[in-house]
DNA sequence: GCGGACTGCTTACCT
DNA sequence: ACAGGTAAGCAGTCCGCG
């Protein structure tokens, strides 16, 4: 900086004057324009280097009018932008129309995009012939769908709808199936086009699951060979970066808004996995003075700037130079906010390497990753994460699966010290790109391994839904197999009928059975569960859109009960054979090899990471059919599934009756067991395989389970004495702390019991613990805080029109004291005496509780056990009850 | 005008 | 934007009550 300029800038700040900063940027803006170049470190500008790497994203360039790859080398570290210069590919439909009669269509002859007709031969699953199709082929994908006069609306109807097959696919899904391109893969560019590098996959490995999968009575074909070297291929180290912004905001309380970014970033901080530990920091006149955070890890460099278009260009430079870049919640806020406040700043669009959409934000040299919106999905939630965090939030999330939390701050961001500011900011980013790295990288083998299995470009994978992810792998299977892809009005329109009556309302079809629990203490229990039932069935009974309902007559009494639908005899369906491969080669190898401790650590973290990728595909492909926006939507498929699952379970709970042994609950795909000695087990194990072809496994065994008259509710205790808990109120999110603890205890006690006998004194403490319980509320010994019931509002508070429920009277309450509340937010209430019965924690005293209230509680939450131990809740606190009324 | 029986809404959970 | 089934608490409605 020059001297003249410091100067004068401490001069400003000597004197607190904050705006008279802006002078002094302008001077600095003139003076430093020269070194504002984009510095890009990607090479696609390089026209010797040949394209290779992993494909990390395809995509399509309008200005170039093409589609494009993005490929990482781990070698030299850079990222590759191929492009489909040459046009080997184009945007295309299919229609049942022949090309005479196109020719007499004279919008779609006149029309600008038309390139021409082709004729392609492809089988149409729904009615089991091959069948010619035209191609209509058109230079870019609007021509084809997406305006009112594309290509597929000017095309005539039929009962169906438009005579267009495959005309709302995105171009670039389309290129990447066409090109049998899997993301995720190594490729290399050869005669223009990309080629898939060999993967070598060891001959013994390969005849050991060939030989594995024989055993199966389904044909897979080439899948085994085509999706090895998938499961096979490790994920190399991939560069990336994690950004995180603070913005100043004059008011508490509120988010600032993304698109007017009408305020200062004030802190940018950076985390690297190849050691950029940067926090950028906008100096303020008056909060020059501050002092040292000791926490501050010693590797990470405070970068003050005076200049905020200096800094913010610096910002734009970081962001070009990894070819992933990690946010959360960057699609909504921290891109979306640096873009406009580059714009803002008077940078040019072209100058600001990120392209916004409604709702995704895109970097232009590489792909972000956006991992709220990763995490946010339920079935990585569920499924890859067990259910480890509840709440998407970037602290919950640290602290469930790093152990480590957000920096606490008593003041308000605007409010902190430069140094406070860039340690709480750091260790955001520094928490986002862990949460990619821990545990051996993770995170981010599961987003390859699911690119992989999808065909998704990665940026589309961490933002859509499973839906999307079966979608896309099924529309790739199409393509490989020259199958026709359905309209989903034809799906619905041949198979749209169901025949069983949910039992919830407003439900499509009956689901799963839940058995009536016998009430009591049952000692020796042991649960049986079938193997993800629903994929077994799907893979026994063939079902597929194609083959539930088909077209044969010879077909039609092969029945599935309790409905009028049948199976195909004549040929296996298509999601039968996808979902019962990958369910076989989970099952049988992956899963397996990731406990066998005779393999290196590595080898097994591998396999794990491929059998939790598989497990995701696995449990979604049944709920995906009874989905209406899933383009294979199909009803008698979900239907189906769920019957023969209910006709599982029902069969074994006739079978264990036959046995002699007594099923005390089941849920599902499971039955619990009293007492069954050993050799029922393996009977009835063995008859599962047998008679219904599924398997039947030992899930879990008890020292003894306490039931209530309640499903989806029971405490069991293992021979180790822990505690398996289920469905009750105690161990609820939204019970209130005081609550939950006294419910641990209660939990500890019973987890010591051993024998009949124990429960005597079991019983004795747990009256001790509810008594305790009622005394320190009476006596308003417990803190706000532990009274509060924490509940999540899931959609704005103007979309609760029907009814007020209690979180939302408090979220209104805060909301009208200026509280930024979205969905998503958990609300901190207490229930306090008179109208409106509540409070937020915030504005309550602890005078205000409604005691009553809690009790009532406080009741049903030991109820909840009690009533399985055969213990009535009005002898444990009764004589206390009583002297209240006295 | 008030309370009990009922239905519906909402959330959190189970499989 | 994967499915259906269950528990719990509260909001809102209807009806009877001289």
């Amino acid at each position: 900086m020059k001297k003249a300029v410091q100067k004068r800038l401490t001069e400003y700040i000597n004197k607190g004057e904050d705006k008279s900063l802006d002078e002094v940027e302008i001077e600095e803006v003139i003076k430093e324009e020269a070194t504002y170049e984009v510095e890009a470190s990607f090479t696609n500008d390089n026209e010797k280097e040949i394209a290779s790497g992993i494909l990390l994203s395809v995509g399509y360039d309008g200005t170039k009018g093409c589609a494009y790859a993005k490929l990482y080398n781990p070698e030299n570290r850079k990222l590759f932008i191929w492009y489909d210069e040459e046009k080997t590919h184009r945007p295309y439909l299919l229609t049942d129309l022949s090309r005479e009669e196109l020719e007499k269509i004279p919008d779609v002859i006149n029309h600008k995009g038309l390139i021409g007709f082709g004729e392609v031969e492809k089988y149409d699953p729904l009615r089991d012939q091959w069948v010619k199709m035209t191609k209509v082929i058109a230079d870019d994908p609007l021509s084809i769908g997406g305006k009112p006069n594309s290509l597929r609306e000017l095309l005539p109807s039929d009962q169906w709808g438009k005579r267009a097959w495959e005309a709302k696919i995105r171009y670039h899904h389309c290129f990447t199936y066409d090109n049998n391109l899997i993301p995720g893969m190594p490729y290399i560019e050869k005669n223009k086009r990309l080629q898939l590098i060999e993967v070598k996959i060891p001959e013994n490995v390969k005849e050991n699951l060939f030989n594995l999968l024989k055993s199966e009575d389904i044909e897979y074909g080439d899948i085994l060979d085509r999706y090895l070297p998938v499961f096979l291929y490790p994920v190399p180290h991939i560069d990336r970066v994690a950004i995180d912004i603070e913005v100043f905001t004059p008011e508490l309380d509120r988010i600032p808004d993304s698109k007017e970014a009408e305020y200062n970033i004030i802190s940018a901080a950076f985390a690297s996995t190849d050691g950029l530990n940067k926090v950028f920091v906008l100096r303020r006149a008056n909060l020059e003075n501050s002092k040292k955070v000791e926490d501050l890890p010693s590797n990470v460099e405070i970068i003050y700037f005076v200049v905020k278009k200096k800094m913010i260009k610096k910002f734009l430079n970081i962001i070009n130079r990894y070819p992933i870049v990690i946010t959360f919640n960057g699609d909504n806020f921290d891109l979306r906010y640096l873009y406009h406040r580059a714009i803002r700043l008077g940078f040019k669009k072209e100058e600001i390497p990120i392209e916004l959409t409604k709702d995704e934000a895109h970097v232009k040299y590489g792909v972000h990753i956006d991992l709220y919106k990763f995490f946010y999905n339920n079935a990585i939630k569920v499924y890859a994460f067990g259910n480890a965090y509840k709440e998407v939030t970037l602290d919950t999330i640290a602290k469930a699966l790093l152990g480590t939390s957000k920096v606490e701050i008593e003041k308000p961001i605007s409010e902190l010290s430069l140094e406070e500011l860039a340690h709480y900011n750091y260790q955001d980013a520094k928490i986002t790109l862990d949460l990619t790295t821990f545990n051996d990288n993770l995170t981010l083998k599961l987003i390859i391994l699911l690119t992989r299995i999808s065909r998704l470009p990665m940026e589309d994978l961490v933002r859509q839904g499973v839906s999307s992810w079966v979608k896309s792998l099924f529309y790739a299977e199409h393509r490989i197999r020259n199958y026709l892809i359905p309209r989903p009005e034809e799906i619905t329109g041949l198979k749209g009928t169901v025949d069983t009556t949910p039992i919830i309302k407003g439900k499509k079809y009956k689901g799963a059975i839940v058995v009536e629990p016998k009430p009591g203490v049952h000692f020796n229990v042991v649960v049986l569960d079938f193997a993800s039932l629903y994929p077994s069935v799907i893979k026994k009974y063939n079902l597929s859109y194609e083959t539930v309902r088909c077209v044969h007559p010879e077909c039609r009494d092969q029945k599935v009960p309790e409905t009028n639908h049948w199976v195909c005899k004549k040929r296996r369906g298509l999601t039968s054979q996808i979902i019962g491969f990958l369910r076989d080669i989970r099952v049988k190898w992956f899963k397996p090899m990731s406990k066998n401790k005779n393999l290196p650590d590595e080898v097994r973290n591998w396999y794990s990471v491929v059998q939790q990728a598989l497990k995701v595909f696995i449990n979604a492909s049944y709920g995906v059919f009874g989905a209406e926006h899933f383009p294979f939507y199909c009803l008698p498929v979900a239907e189906s599934t769920a019957a023969i699952g209910r006709y599982a379970i029902m069969k074994t709970i006739k079978k264990a009756k036959e046995l002699g042994v007594e099923v005390v609950y089941g849920d599902t795909d499971s039955v619990f067991l009293k007492e069954p000695g050993e050799e029922k087990i393996r009977e009835l194990i063995r008859w599962s395989s047998g008679e219904l072809g599924i398997e039947l496994d030992v899930d879990k065994v008890y020292r003894y389970l306490a039931l209530s008259q309640r499903k989806k509710n029971y405490l069991g205790v293992f021979n180790d004495g822990s505690v398996d808990i289920k469905g009750l109120t105690g161990k609820k999110r939204n019970t209130p702390i005081f609550l939950q603890k006294a419910f641990m205890e209660v939990v500890r006690v019973l987890g010591e019991v051993k024998s009949v006998e124990d429960f005597e004194k079991a019983k004795e403490k747990i009256r001790e613990i509810a008594q305790e319980c009622y005394r320190k509320l009476e006596e308003r010994k417990y803190s706000l805080e532990e009274l509060a019931f924490k509940v999540q509002l899931t959609k704005p508070l103007k979309q609760y029109v029907k009814t007020t429920p209690q979180h939302v009277k408090a979220a209104r309450m805060l909301a009208a004291q200026g509280k930024d509340i979205r969905p998503g937010d958990i609300i901190t209430f207490v229930k306090t005496r008179g109208v409106p019965g509540v409070k937020p924690v915030q504005y309550a005293s602890i005078y205000e509780i409604d005691i009553e209230k809690y009790k009532d509680h406080i009741r049903t939450t030991f109820e909840q056990i009690l009533d399985a131990l055969g213990i009535d809740f009005s002898e444990i606190v009764g004589i206390r009850s009583l002297d209240m009324f006295i």
